[in-house]
DNA sequence: GTCTATATGGCGATAGAC
DNA sequence: GTCTATCGCCATATAGAC
């Protein structure tokens, strides 16, 4: 795994990347990302010995991405406001700019559950703590009722959705790749008052 | 595909539905859906052809079964309130009695887009006729100036996604599988009110 | 219709030369 | 470190007996 041709094993991860990310573990093949990779297969188990290895690599990362990237923002200092304000804008601008990783994670993560525990287990924040601030700044702003694991994923859910069903939504509303990107937008701008209002008594 | 044995197409499916859902089109095996029917791999060839086959006829089923639930609701005679009230008591409900459905069919539609448009096509009710019902609807409420696209994304996305995610949700959150069904029966206690407070001003 | 046996190809992984 | 060649296995699919 430690070599002293960065380069080659950098290049590597990034065709592991694209193929894992769009195929899934299953539907990945070796020889594929190789090719990707302007190498052959050999090379490949050079560098990570199995493709579960070489898959752990490139999933252990997306999913550090991914959670960090909302429990940075969730266990900031900012006010509870401006925090709803920048997942729905920083969170689903990641995502535009990394559309196959919502997919493949929530795909993944059905697979191995031991591995998932692991993985969240290893976390430079645990989300018991992360979660128990998310109650508190809802109790001083005077909204303790609402359960506030409930509101967590409701925000994940409308962030993450429309990524995951992409295919879907441009068929059912014949939405041509702009029509999506403008859709994606309005998102950002319309959800974070939506909450708001869902949750203002 | 017609026989004069139907007693074992039909166990053929069933097996082919446990298999697919769970493990998709690239981690099903022939073999395994052979064993779980209680007959062998020949005859799955006999009566489906192909893997292909056998999985389209899986994912169509699946497919008609998810999106004609929420089309038939949200196209019925109902008020807009009962409509929002209807979809997620019955199609979260729907969801826990089939769990594996909504990732099944989000991960498969990334992989073959034409066959999603053709299932799309072949629906009994197009989906431009529903969602202009929607429209009117929301004009009728005296809530035009909502985006009725956003909002039906919306709803799917707060009854969807902790199916999708619910092995991420019961790790961070530390659920057991209790603890899981009782955050899902609250969701579908909470989520009208919450749609409601959101879309009026 | 249902079985056993087998064809055929592709996959992950390794051996060994350079 | 990187390659070519190949092993061993397992997958889908078919042939052919009953």
């Amino acid at each position: 795994m430690v070599t002293s041709h960065p380069a080659t094993e950098e290049r590597i991860l990034e065709a592991a990347r694209r193929v894992f990310h769009r195929k899934g573990f299953d539907g990945a093949r070796m020889q594929e990302i190789a090719a990707e990779a302007g190498i052959n297969k050999a090379l490949l188990h050079y560098y990570f010995r199995s493709k579960e290895n070489l898959f752990d690599a490139v999933f252990k990362e997306a999913f550090n991405e991914l959670i960090n990237k909302i429990f940075t923002i969730v266990g900031s200092e900012l006010s509870f406001e401006e925090k709803i304000r920048y997942i729905f804008n920083d969170y689903i601008g990641f995502m535009q700019k990394n559309p196959y990783i919502p997919s493949f994670i929530l795909n993944e993560i059905h697979h191995n559950p031991a591995r998932l525990t692991e993985l969240i287990n290893s976390l430079p924040n645990p989300p018991s703590g992360i979660f128990s601030q998310v109650k508190k700044s809802l109790e001083e702003e005077g909204m303790a009722d609402i359960d506030h694991r409930q509101l967590v994923i409701n925000i994940i859910a409308l962030s993450v959705f429309p990524f995951i069903a992409k295919p879907l939504i441009k068929n059912i509303f014949n939405f041509s790749e702009e029509d999506f990107t403008g859709f994606i937008e309005n998102r950002k701008k319309e959800l974070p008052d939506f909450i708001f209002k869902a949750i203002h008594s």
